[in-house]
DNA sequence: GATTGCAATAATATCTGATATTTTTAATTT
DNA sequence: AAATTAAAAATATCAGATATTATTGCAATC
């Protein structure tokens, strides 16, 4: 639960996660204390707080007098990632489909709408705004297992997500057409309130997103 | 996974983790940088560090501008705690048998071993020894699954048994035959090969203890 | 030329202390 | 009793300082 926690500390925080997410602070590339405070503006003590944050979520790797580093990427961690992606997201969508109020329909029909929206942007060639897919992308996985009743799953949930994110974010290029459809299978049974066809749907879509991944890393 | 990352940061995020788990830093209590920096013997900065990777982990949770409380603890919450960690443990379980080899064995019988000497001890009444109890059952259940070729599973895991075992410490009573029983259920089980037996004793062995510790609660 | 050894340099982990800002507490007024 | 305000305490952040540990570069050796 990244709370805002202070103003400076918050935003640096942020930042660096997104930087990681992105790619644009390499895999296994080394944190130097020094170049960071330009670069995000922070003093040391507030650099050191949020990289102790980082590396406890598992976005930084912190070495024993030897500083922090990037957290490597692999196909082994990749594979993993999806593999819990899938177990506890799975879960929590049922689980949600189970629960979920008309509050929740009505937020779901909403993100899966702009979802939608930003979809078509891309598929019409338009990558340029991967932080705004990312976006949507993630409330719509939100939106979905939102109603799960379990904020300790929630939790847990977002960093693997933002996990799995970083290696898609790493090869650059969008899987498209497929996704789209798997995207609205899990919706239209969500809203229908079938589990089974969601949560298959859903296995799907991350798997093949894997395999997608995998072939390009 | 909690490197060891530096002699001080080290100590002190593990003395402040025991003390949370172990209850003698009561839930909800504030954590006030001055007197934490008496009781454990570093400086506001290295406390800041560790206690930013606590509220990262959930034992400690910062509030903008208030500073750090030691997480509350509440019946959902341990509901929830339970649920996730049959899913994810019996998840690792299952891969951990169908993948362990013969040092995943032999460790297993060995821990297993000495988890039961330790119940003995406590059955006998003999309860001055809860931290040790703990760390054998915690590497029996860590023998379990070690083979489930996922370290990130592992890893999420390792931080819901602790904030399980929160609750069970700050409850004290110790539920005895039973959980002695499951123990051996599914040890045998996992030495057998047999998945589906070992899981259901792990489910209800984790689901038993919650009722009991609800009852406490 | 490759390897070892060692000095010089750089970087980290930790601490102290200072400042601005925000909370909390206590005192005062209504 | 509630609201207001002043004083005290605590937090978030920063800027150094120091001891320790890593890294680098170069010389000496084989």
């Amino acid at each position: 639960m990244a709370k805002s926690l202070n103003v400076v500390g918050a935003t640096t925080y942020q930042s660096i996660k997104r930087d990681i997410i992105f790619g644009r602070l390499a895999p296994g590339s080394k944190l130097k204390l020094d170049g960071l405070k330009d670069r995000y503006e922070a003093s040391m003590s507030t650099l050191r707080e949020t990289l102790n944050r980082l590396a406890s979520e598992g976005f930084v790797a912190a070495q024993d007098q030897r500083g922090f580093f990037v957290t490597d990427v692999s196909r082994e961690d990749l594979i993993e990632i999806a593999n819990l992606r899938v177990l506890l997201e799975s879960h929590a969508l049922r689980l949600s489909i189970a629960n979920g109020d008309t509050d929740w329909e009505g937020n779901l029909v909403a993100a899966h709408h702009k979802l939608h929206l930003m979809e078509q942007k891309m598929m019409s060639g338009d990558e340029t705004q991967k932080e705004d897919w990312k976006r949507y992308d993630w409330e719509f996985h939100q939106a979905l297992i939102s109603a799960c009743g379990s904020k300790n799953l929630l939790s847990l949930h977002a960093v693997l997500f933002d996990k799995y994110l970083r290696y898609q974010m790493l090869i650059l290029t969008y899987r498209g057409d497929e996704a789209v459809e798997e995207h609205r299978e899990m919706f239209e049974a969500a809203l229908a309130r079938d589990a089974d066809t969601s949560a298959s749907a859903l296995k799907r879509h991350v798997e093949k997103g894997l395999e997608h991944t995998l072939v390009a890393f």
